[in-house]
DNA sequence: AACACTCGCAACCGCTCGTTT
DNA sequence: GAAACGAGCGGTTGCGAGTGT
C-alpha cells in the first residue's frame, strides 16, 4: 500500500543521490524539523515526507555514529535483546548515536548468527535443546511487562504462570562510585549475581523455565528473599529487588502510592500498598530524585509482616 | 573473465498510536 | 465519535559489493 502523502504527487523511490541529501540537508537547516510532509514541497525533492524522515534519521542526522559496533555495543545489545525482544528503538536508546535501523540490521545480519553458532535461540537467549523447549513450555511461564525505566536505569518484569507470578524490578546501570550520577549502562551479563541473595533476573528467568511446578514456586515463594538490598563493590553499584507474589492475590489491585526521596543522597525510598497497608519496598540509588514509581503498573501485592 | 552466490545495509511497506479536525 | 493526518516502529525487500568457483 502507497502511503497516502505519496500519492499527492509523483515521488522517486529507491536510493537517494548525493544531491537529493544536498537538497534535504539545507532544507531541515534553514527550516529545522518541523513537519514530514511538508519538507519535500520546502526542500523541492520529489520524495515522500515519510522517506525523508527516515534518510534523515538513518543517515543524514549529524550526531549519527558511523562504522562497524564495537564489543561493548554488541554485548549491549545481546543483553537489552534478552530484556526487551525484537523492540529495536528501545534498545537503540541504550547505543548513543545508533539508530534503530542500524542496531535491527546488525542484530539480523550478525549477532542473530553468532548466538545460533552458540547453540542459543536469538529469540528466547535459552539453549537451543529440545528438552528444555518441552519444559518451558510445561511450565507456561510468561514474561510480562518488560520495561526500562525511567531513561533506562532499570528493566521491569513481571513473570508470570499459571499459578503464581513475580515482579523484578533491577537497576542495570552502574555508577562508579555513588551517590553520583550513573554514567555507564552495565549489561546484565556482567554482574556478578553470586550471592545468594542477590540473583540475576536472567538466569533466574532460566532457572524457572527448566524445574518443576512445584520447584519453582519454591524458588519464587520461598528461599527468595522479599527485602529492600543493593550492593556496592569497587567498581560500581548494583541493586536488584525481587518483588513477592502471593498466588491467590490477582495482579492489578493494588497500586504504588508514595515515592519518598532523599535528595542529598539521590536515594530513593518508595512504597508499594500491600495487604498491611504501606511497606517500604525498596531503595536504591537513582541519577534522579524526581524519579518516578508508575512503572509498578502490573501492581504487587504482600502478605502482612513481610517486610 | 564470467557467472553464481552470499551478505550487509538502505529503503520501503504495513501497521499502530496519538493528535487534530 | 469518526475520519484524516503525522509520526514512529518492526518486518521485509532489493540492490550493490564482495567472494567463491
Amino acid at each position: 500500500m502507497v502511503h497516502h502523502c505519496c500519492t499527492k504527487q509523483k515521488v522517486r523511490r529507491g536510493l537517494w543521490s548525493p544531491e537529493e541529501d544536498d537538497k534535504l540537508v539545507k532544507c531541515i537547516q534553514t527550516h529545522g524539523l518541523a513537519c514530514w510532509s511538508s519538507v519535500p514541497k520546502l526542500s523541492g525533492l520529489q520524495r515522500c515526507g515519510k522517506s525523508c524522515r527516515l534518510r534523515w534519521i538513518n543517515y543524514l542526522r549529524p550526531d549519527l555514529k558511523k562504522g562497524s559496533f564495537t564489543e561493548e555495543e554488541e554485548r549491549t545489545i545481546i543483553d537489552v535483546h534478552r530484556i526487551l525482544g525484537n523492540k529495536w528503538a528501545q534498545i537503540a536508546k541504550h547505543l548513543p548515536r545508533r539508530t534503530d535501523n542500524e542496531v535491527k540490521n546488525f542484530w539480523n545480519s550478525c549477532i542473530k548468527k553468532k548466538l545460533i553458532a552458540q547453540g542459543l535461540d536469538p529469540e528466547t537467549h535459552n539453549l537451543l535443546s529440545p528438552n528444555k523447549n518441552k519444559l518451558k513450555s510445561s511450565n507456561n511461564i510468561a514474561i510480562k511487562n518488560k520495561k526500562f525505566y525511567p531513561e533506562d536505569t532499570h528493566e521491569v518484569f513481571t513473570i508470570e504462570t499459571s499459578r503464581t507470578s513475580m515482579n523484578f524490578a533491577s537497576i542495570v546501570k552502574m555508577k562508579e562510585s555513588p551517590p553520583t550520577h550513573f554514567q555507564e549502562f552495565v549489561p546484565l551479563s556482567q554482574f556478578e549475581h553470586n550471592q545468594e541473595n542477590h540473583p540475576n533476573p536472567a538466569m533466574l528467568i532460566d532457572e524457572l523455565q527448566h524445574c518443576s511446578m512445584t520447584e519453582m514456586e519454591n524458588t519464587i515463594l520461598d528461599p527468595i528473599p522479599i527485602s529492600k538490598f543493593g550492593y556496592m563493590d569497587d567498581d560500581f553499584f548494583v541493586s536488584t529487588s525481587h518483588f513477592g507474589t502471593i498466588p491467590e492475590v490477582p495482579l492489578k489491585q493494588q497500586q504504588v502510592q508514595t515515592i519518598e526521596s532523599t535528595h542529598e543522597q539521590q536515594q530513593i525510598m518508595y512504597r508499594v500498598q500491600g495487604t498491611g497497608g504501606f511497606q517500604e519496598t525498596g531503595t536504591t540509588y537513582l541519577e534522579d530524585s524526581n524519579f518516578n514509581l508508575d512503572f509498578v503498573e502490573s501492581s504487587l501485592d504482600f502478605p502482612h509482616g513481610i517486610f
